[in-house]
DNA sequence: TTTATATATTCTTACTTAGTTATATAACCG
DNA sequence: CGGTTATATAACTAAGTAAGAATATATAAA
C-alpha cells in the first residue's frame, strides 16, 4: 500500500539504503560499509523494508543479499499521476516539444510524397 | 527535501488530506467534514503539511483556504525518475512519451495525406 | 568439533508524534 | 457591541519508533 511504502522511505537511513541499492544488489556487510552505521541498525531497517515489500532477500553462503523490488516503486509513479496536473509546465513543455515534432514529421512525409 | 515531503506523506490522514486536495483548493472545515475526524487535528495536520511546503493557505474571511504546491510533487517525480529503471521500459519518462507521440502524429499526418 | 564470519533478534531508553480536550484568536453579522 | 462561525494553539496522554548494547543464530572454514 501507499501508506507502508511512503512510512518505509520516510526514515533517513532507510531512504539511503534504498538509495544505495539502486545500483544493484548489495549484502548487508556493504551496506554497512556504505553508510557507517551499526549492522544490527541496518538490519532492522532492512526488515522494515522488507515487511513494507520495498526489498527482496536471497542467501548466499553466510551473506544475505538485498535486491529493490519494482512494485512499490510503480504503485508510487502510478500514485503521482494523479498530481502531475500540478505542474502542467512539464506537459506544456511536452506540448510544444510535441508541436514542434509534428511539423517535422510532417514536412519529411510531404518529402516522401 | 525528499526527506521531508516523505515523511509529511507517510500518514494516514495527512495523505488522504492531499488527496482530497487534488481536485482544487478547499477550507478547513471542509476537509474536517470530508475526513470525518476533529477540527484541531486536522489543524495540526495541515501544519504540518504547510511546514513541509506541500499546502499553502490564503485566506478569506474567518476560512483557510488550503491549496497543494507543486513544488515538492515535482521534486518526488525527478526523485522516481532513478528508480524508473527498476521496471525497465520507461526510462526517460519524458523520452517515451514522446516517442509514443511520435508514431501517433507520424500516422496521423500519414492519414491526413 | 572448534573458531571465525555474517546477519538477525531482544531489550532498553529516549524521543517523537497522533489524537483528545479545552481554550484562544479573529472575522463576520445582527 | 455581543454573539456566532472558523480556525489555531496549548497541554496532556498514549502509542510508536529509532538507536545502542548485548546476545543469538547460522554458515563456512580450519
Amino acid at each position: 500500500m501507499m501508506q507502508t511504502t511512503l512510512k518505509a522511505l520516510s526514515e533517513h537511513n532507510r531512504l539511503r539504503i534504498v538509495g544505495f541499492l539502486i545500483d544493484g544488489p548489495h549484502a548487508v556487510g556493504e551496506i554497512v560499509l556504505e553508510l557507517d552505521i551499526s549492522q544490527p541498525l541496518v538490519s532492522k531497517h532492512l526488515r522494515v523494508l522488507s515487511e513494507a515489500g520495498l526489498v527482496e532477500v536471497h542467501q548466499a553462503a553466510q551473506q544475505r543479499i538485498y535486491t529493490l523490488r519494482a512494485k512499490p516503486f510503480k504503485e508510487l509513479d502510478s500514485w503521482l499521476e494523479s498530481y502531475r496536473r500540478l505542474w502542467g509546465e512539464r506537459f506544456d513543455r511536452l506540448d510544444n516539444i510535441l508541436a514542434e515534432e509534428k511539423k517535422k514529421i510532417s514536412r519529411r512525409v510531404q518529402n516522401e510524397n
